[in-house]
DNA sequence: TGTAAATTAAGTCAACCGTATAAATTATTT
DNA sequence: AAATAATTTATACGGTTGACTTAATTTACA
C-alpha cells in the first residue's frame, strides 16, 4: 500500500522541529528525543520516517536549500545578461540582486529558523557543509565575482570577491544576529520601511563605488 | 606561600585550549576532558585552577573581550572629537575606525581564535551573552551611531545603525567565517594587500555614501 | 473489514559528563 | 638538602543523556 497522506504531514513536522531546534542550539546539540518532543512525536516515529538522526539533518538542509537552489544568482541576473555593457543595465542589475537576496531572507512566509540554519550549517565543519559550501555556496559567489569582473574589468580576483562580500555580509548579519539587532534597534521584526532602507543604501554605495549612475 | 610561576602558564595554556575548542564546536560542545587532552593536562587540574568549567569559560571570554574593553569605538574617535564638523576629519574618523578594526580583528599576534569565541558568545543565548551584549556590543554600536548621526544630521535612528552594519559586517564576515573564505579565494590567510583592499573599499564606499570627501 | 502504514511505550546499552579525592611530583624557600 | 606548599596525576563516582530497537497498538484507507 501506498504512504498515507498523513506521513509526509508527520515528516514536515518533524523537519520543522528539527529546523527550529538546529537554528536555536545548533545541530550537535538537538537530540532526537528534543525534537520529538517539540513535534509531539515520539522518538520511534523519527526513525521509522527518516531511519537515523543522520538522514532527518539532512532533510532539514535539503529543505533550507531548497531556494538557493531553485533561484541561484545566475538565474537572478540571466535577464540582465544581454545588455550587460550598459552602465544603466548594470545598475539595476545590482538592484535586482540586492532586492532578491533581502526579499528571500527575510520574506515573512519563509520559516524564520531558515537561515539560521544555513548559518550553522556553514560554521558546522563536517561532511554537510563541505556539501553545501560545493554545491551552493561557491557557484552563487563564483557567479557574483564574474558579474563584477564583467562590469569593470580593471577588479583584480580580490577586489571583485570584496564586492561581493560588500553585498551579502549585510544581509547575512542582519539574519544571522537578528535577536541582538532587533533588541538592539527596539523592533519586533525588519519592518519594511527598514529593509527598503538598506537595500537603497547597500545599491547606492555599490553603484557608487564601480562608478555608475543611481538607477532611481 | 605564593603561586609559583609555572600555575600562570598552565593557566594561560588551558584558557587557549579551551579557547581553541570553543571556537571550533562552540560553549556547549566543549568537555573539560577535551579540554584538558588538547593542554595536555589533566582534568583535576582545572578544577585545581579554575574551580569549574563554568569559570574557565568566564576566563577564556574575559582574554577575548580584552581588547574591545581596553579600546572601544568612543576611545577611536576622541582623537576626532574637536573637530568634527569638519568633512575632512569626518573623513579621516572613517578612515580610521576601519583600519582600527580591521587590525584588531586581524592582527596576526591575536590567537586566530579570538573572534571566533566571540561569535560563538554572541549566538548563544545564555547569561554570557547578555553580559558581553550589554557592556561591549550596545556601548560600540550606540558609539558609531552617534557618530553617523552627528556627521548628518538628516539621518535617522535606522540609517544611522545601517552605516554601522555596511562598516562592521564585512569584517565580522571575513573574521567569521576566515575558513570558508580562504578557501574560497585560495589564500592561506589575508595578506596586508588584501586588508588594505578591504579597508579602502569599506572607507571609500562608506565617505561616498554620506558625501563626504575622499580622505586619499 | 482487512491490511499495511503509522504511532506509541518501554527498554537496551553504551558513551560521556562534571566533579571529587588522595597520592605523587615539582618548584620554591629556608 | 630538607621542608613545605603548589601543582599534577590517576582513578573513580554517580548520573545524565545519547541513538536506536522492539513489540504491541492504533489509524487510515482500499
Amino acid at each position: 500500500m501506498a504512504n498515507y497522506s498523513i506521513g509526509q504531514q508527520t515528516r514536515d513536522l518533524l523537519i520543522e522541529a528539527a529546523g527550529e531546534l538546529a537554528a536555536e542550539q545548533g545541530f550537535s546539540n538537538v537530540s532526537i528525543r528534543a525534537v520529538a518532543e517539540r513535534a509531539g512525536q515520539n522518538t520511534g516515529g523519527i526513525h521509522y520516517h527518516f531511519k537515523s538522526k543522520e538522514k532527518l539533518f539532512e532533510a532539514v538542509i535539503r529543505a533550507v536549500t531548497e531556494v538557493h537552489r531553485k533561484l541561484p544568482y545566475s538565474k537572478i541576473l540571466e535577464p540582465f545578461e544581454e545588455h550587460l555593457d550598459r552602465p544603466e543595465v548594470q545598475s539595476r542589475a545590482i538592484r535586482t540582486l540586492v532586492k532578491t537576496e533581502i526579499s528571500q531572507t527575510f520574506d515573512p512566509e519563509m520559516p524564520w529558523w531558515h537561515s539560521r540554519v544555513l548559518y550553522q550549517v556553514v560554521h558546522a565543519r563536517d561532511r554537510l557543509m563541505e556539501l553545501l559550501f560545493d554545491e551552493i555556496v561557491v557557484p552563487n559567489f563564483e557567479c557574483l565575482k564574474e558579474f563584477f569582473k564583467r562590469i569593470k574589468p580593471a577588479l583584480d580576483d580580490d577586489q571583485a570577491f570584496l564586492h561581493t562580500m560588500f553585498i551579502t555580509s549585510p544581509v547575512f548579519s542582519h539574519a544571522e544576529n537578528a535577536h541582538s539587532i532587533l533588541r538592539f534597534t527596539e523592533k519586533e521584526q525588519y519592518d519594511q520601511k527598514y529593509l527598503e532602507q538598506m537595500e537603497d543604501m547597500i545599491v547606492l554605495q555599490t553603484q557608487m563605488l564601480l562608478g555608475l549612475p543611481p538607477d532611481k
